[in-house]
DNA sequence: CCTGAAATGTTATAGTATAACGACTAGCTC
DNA sequence: GAGCTAGTCGTTATACTATAACATTTCAGG
């Protein structure tokens, strides 16, 4: 698995590849991608990090969309529902998916100091299986969510 | 590793047993278990189940504290900095630790159909490790948040 | 075209959480 | 025990997050 949050790479690129990806997977799935969920998904992918949703809704108003939340919220369910995006829960956030190829349960690895957030993927089904299964329980998604230090900001305190 | 929260089992000790612990874990380590720490610590191992501040802070107005939110908020603090309480982040709401006395990251089995909550430990040296390790991240704290069906309704549900 | 389902625009409101500040209290030191 | 200090509590106000509800428009399929 590649963790490219908190590297350099080729951003412009990952975005339209992932937009492209999107689109492929909707029209293959009988799905909407329309305009605003289109526009919310490619915010997400440009800022490659979590975004809360009444950011994105004044971005989208300076692009001359409506500024009512649910303009916004809409497409989050739309994206979140269908795996092209994700929240993160700890923030009141979204994140577009960085893995929307494979079915998964999401990691995010969340930096508290700058806010920065990497999703990875988890094999829970080793984590969660004996809990669950000990319980009797049936999972039907799962995420997990680990706050701690990314390694640029760990190298900064390092140094300090 | 047990888990009771979908079992029957002797509640009213466990709540005792667990609210001895606390105070005991508190004095131990110079912690103030107050008035009203403690009191919201009782309603959430009495009910058992998740909780929103704002039921909780009905439930203390019930027996004479203010409303205000900064109330109900503050002991939520105080209990979940020092492990006798989490956060489920998924439903914003609040619940007791089951297991004070370990180090860990909780589980949270969350059954969608009757909204009770169980709380396992995983062992996320494991599940996180080596996604954190490979994005060169130090993990502070983890929790995993698992949504689906409880044994309870899966039977109501299976036999219907 | 026509139609039904989905998507959008809009208003209003519900639900969750924290900032800020003054008053009070517990525990410590002298 | 007087005074200091850090922590706690009471209160007001406000910020932040999210959804209900309903009218209108758009779109794909018949």
């Amino acid at each position: 698995m590649e963790i490219t949050a908190f590297d350099g790479h080729d951003h412009s690129a990952c975005v339209q590849h992932t937009l492209a990806t999107a689109e492929a997977r909707c029209s293959e799935n009988g799905l909407r991608l329309t305009e605003i969920r289109r526009k919310v998904l490619e915010l997400l992918l440009i800022e490659h990090k979590a975004l809360g949703a009444y950011d994105l809704l004044e971005r989208l108003a300076a692009e001359g969309w409506s500024r009512q939340p649910p303009v916004v919220y809409r497409a989050l369910a739309f994206l979140t529902e269908h795996g092209l995006a994700h929240k993160v829960e700890r923030l009141n956030a979204y994140i577009a998916c960085a893995h929307p190829d494979e079915r998964h349960a999401p990691v995010f690895l969340i930096c508290t100091r700058c806010d920065r957030v990497a999703e990875g993927m988890a094999h829970l089904d080793t984590a969660l299986g004996d809990v669950a299964r000990e319980a009797g329980f049936t999972v039907e998604r799962a995420a997990l969510e680990a706050v701690g230090i990314c390694p640029a900001c760990r190298q900064t305190e390092d140094a300090a």
